[in-house]
Order: C-alpha cells, then sequence, then structure tokens
DNA sequence: TCAAAAACATGATGCGCGTCATATTTTTTT
DNA sequence: AAAAAAATATGACGCGCATCATGTTTTTGA
C-alpha cells in the first residue's frame, strides 16, 4: 500500500439525509421521484490528509460533489513543480466534465486539505440523470461555465500582475467567497500555509512568506496557516487592482 | 458611430445550407426536425477586423458559433494591458455559459482577427434548445469541459514556465489544434503579430520579438505574421517542457 | 509530552524579463 | 504608388523575484 488512499471507508446513503444534501444546488432542482433514485448511485466516500482522491492521468470513473471539507485541485510539472488550481469547497461538483468522454483521464490530482466527505455517482448514473433531467444539465452548464469564468479570470491576473497583487486577489477571493466573519475581520475556514498559496499564485515560498509579512506589517492581514485572519479586505482590493 | 460595429451584416439562414453546418457537433446531434427548428432561430453575421462582437461588460444575450474566420477572446486591465484568453476557431462555441443567469455580462471581449462570420441565437431559444435535446447539453457540456481543461493548463504553464517555454507552448497548441500542412512545416491558418503572442503568454512584445528571433535562429520556426510557419514541432515540445 | 517535521523568517546574490529608446522593414490604406 | 501605420529588430539599464543558505518558531504525531 504505497501511495494509495490509506484509510477512505464508503457508505451507501440507505435512509435520511435528503435534507442533508438539498443544500447542494444541482440535487435540489431533481424531482422528488428523481431524487431518491439518484441517491441510490451516491456513496459517500471519507479521506484524510495524506490521502488522494484520485491522481492526474487516472481514468475518470466518477463524478464527485465535497459534502464537507476543503478539496485541492493540483497539476505538476515534470520537475516536480506543482501548481494548485483551485481549492473545492462543500457544495462544489468536480468531474462534471472530463468523465464525458470514453478513456478520459484525469487532468490534475484532486487531494484533501484535511479530513473531507466526498459523494459520488459512477459516470453512467450521472449521465443517465442528466438525460432524463435537462434542468439539472442546464445546472452544470451553469456551474461549468462559473469554473471557466473563474479561470480565465485567474489567467488574466496571472498574466499581468506582480507577486504582491496575485496574491491580495487570491486573499480577496477566498475571504469573499468561504470567508466566515471574525471579531477581527473575516476569518479562513481552511488550513492554508504560506506554501499553499504560493502554489496557487504561481511564486515561490519564500516570495509567499515575504509579502504575507509585508500584508501583516501593513495590518491587511493577521495569523498564520491555522487560523488566518483578513483585517482589511478593502485595502487588499486596492492593492489587487492597482 | 465611435467604437460600434462599423459594418455587421445580418441575413436569415433560409434555405440551402443544411450540410456547411454540419461539420459543427453541436448541430450534428440533433434530430432533422429539431435541426430545422434551429436553424429558424440562428442568424449570421458579419464583422471585420476593427469590429468588436461584443464588449467585457455588456449583458450576455446571444449563444455564438464561429462559422468562418478568427476570433479572439481578450481581458483588459485597468491600466490599459490587456490579455487573450483564446483564439476560437470555426466550430468553436463561445457565451455557451454565461448567458445562462439573467443579467450576465460578458466577462471579455470578443474581436474578430480578420473577416469572420458568426451564427448567433438568443438566450431562450438557445435554452429551449438544451432542454428539448440533452444529448446537446451534454454535448455543450463536453466542449465546456474541454474549454476548462485547456484553461487549467494554460494556468499551469503560467504559473510555472518561463516565457520561452510559454510561447513555445503555445506554438505547439496552434500548430497541433489549427496547423495546416506546408512543405516548410506546419503553416498557422491566421494572422498572428509577436504582439498577439505577447498577449497570449503573458509577456511583452519586446520580449516575444527576442523570442521569435531566437527561435528563427534556432530553426524552430521562420516568417512573421502573415506567414507563420513551425518548422520543428518538435523542438519546440521538448523546449515547452524541459 | 517530547521529538520530529513543517512552517515561518530573513539575508545575499544573480538572472529573467520589463521598460524605454531608436531604427528598419513590412503591411495597410488611400 | 505613395503615405501612413504596424510590425519587427536590437541595445541599455534596472527591478522583481527565483535561488540558496541558515536559523527560529509552530504544529504534528507517536
Amino acid at each position: 500500500m504505497s501511495k494509495r488512499p490509506s484509510r477512505s471507508s464508503s457508505n451507501r446513503l440507505s435512509s435520511s439525509p435528503t435534507d442533508e444534501l438539498n443544500h447542494i444546488p444541482l440535487l435540489k432542482i431533481l424531482s422528488n421521484a428523481d431524487r431518491q433514485r439518484v441517491l441510490q448511485d451516491l456513496t459517500e466516500q471519507h479521506y484524510t490528509k495524506r490521502d488522494v482522491i484520485f491522481r492526474e492521468g487516472d481514468p475518470t470513473e466518477y463524478f464527485h460533489i465535497v459534502k464537507e471539507g476543503t478539496v485541492k485541485c493540483v497539476k505538476s510539472s515534470p520537475e516536480g513543480k506543482e501548481c494548485t488550481l483551485k481549492m473545492l469547497m462543500p457544495g462544489d461538483l468536480f468531474c462534471c466534465d472530463a468523465a464525458a468522454f470514453e478513456g478520459a483521464r484525469h487532468p490534475g490530482t484532486a487531494q484533501p486539505m484535511g479530513d473531507v466527505s466526498i459523494l459520488r455517482m459512477n459516470k453512467k448514473s450521472y449521465f443517465d440523470m442528466l438525460r432524463r433531467n435537462p434542468e439539472a444539465a442546464i445546472e452544470v452548464i451553469k456551474h461549468l461555465g462559473n469554473r471557466l469564468n473563474e479561470a480565465q479570470e485567474k489567467a488574466k491576473v496571472m498574466a499581468l500582475d506582480r507577486a504582491d497583487q496575485r496574491l491580495a486577489s487570491l486573499l480577496v477571493d477566498l475571504a469573499t467567497k468561504n470567508g466566515v466573519k471574525d471579531p477581527q475581520g473575516i476569518k479562513l475556514p481552511m488550513r492554508l500555509t504560506r506554501q499553499d498559496m504560493a502554489n496557487m499564485v504561481g511564486t515561490t515560498t519564500e516570495t509567499a512568506i515575504r509579502i504575507m509579512s509585508r500584508f501583516t506589517r501593513e495590518r491587511l492581514v493577521s495569523g498564520t496557516a491555522t487560523r488566518l485572519i483578513i483585517r482589511n479586505l478593502a485595502g487588499l482590493k486596492a492593492l489587487a487592482s492597482a
């Protein structure tokens, strides 16, 4: 058991938790009857920190939904450098696309940022659901459209901005989309090291540390990985688009 | 008439060209009956070089398909710098996503690289078609999935590679996807200046020129904007992932 | 709780590439 | 065909950030 998931339990979603799943946009749309049917096909998986949900290059077998925790999508280069494309939060879909082709392979690796639970469904069930349910397909189209816009906005930032601006953009994004209120400002709900940030904005760990030190001096942020707080969102926004 | 389309004719697609449209994957899928119906709703638009098909921030009204020519998707920063996200070629769909929301706005500007013709359909007809036709919706999902993968692959390259490697990647991409055979090697079918390339890989015109000069010395490419030829694809590939 | 492993921090040095400047060549427009 | 506008070319200079090195603090896991 060299590098495979060290521990990933699997439970059938037998009984109750129709409610629990109701905050997932894709499932909300379905008719009650169809939702029942879909629940039959969904299974829940649990992963911990050093598991890998799937690896770049693996054949695509499932469609996934994040139920709890944070998952990161990573690509790596031949020389071992890696870049983090996206943090997935509860409710996010992934592999709603690649799985569409026969023999398709995962374009990146999916890795938990801590303990996570994932709902998944095999390709066939997933596409059958979409065929039965055009509104669900349109929901997936919306979701993919959003993801594409995000990716392209990020490409623009990467192309045009300095490292400190890219980092500021990242923090603004995370705070806006995932932040939770805190007496000090806005707290980021996931453990996020400076190396994680570096991988997300295409710079080195050292540079990310230097910039974050500066941000701390300037009272834009405070804290480190386990408790990172955005103290001056407006200031970061100003820097990001300066 | 300051900056609006200087000349864009519009024709109803009345009679024949069912054949002409058959090489567009999305339309190939439809039943004959439904295709007839869709043709009713499609109109053809013509644009020239300095027109703009739509501008960043404009409300989304239509779904588009490139029929002929090349279209570039551009985003620009407050300070006037711009970055080119993607070249769209005949058969490519665009705005198959953003249009999904009420009040959505275009995330970028679409601009012809020369004379182009575009097929378009208003939002409502488009989504009605998808609702009637789940296979078409799945086709759109596949397309968006591909676009997303491309965008993320590009993000990785932007994050990890040097300017010369990014430029090599770009040339490999264009040659592979759109190149046409030529006695000298592979010819790129669109006019592509070094500034265009710079905007696509996030560097300056001067740097793109220097790198292209080097590539020319090294017999990797030859020619300039109006007739650019890839002479050693393998060499470029090697450089791109070095 | 204690040791090992990560994460954070800070300095020195050098290269990649942005910036500005100026000139020539090619393409477009009238 | 001539004039205007773009595109290509090349040099000089300096800043941003990667790299390497070394030390301290925090977190993790047995």
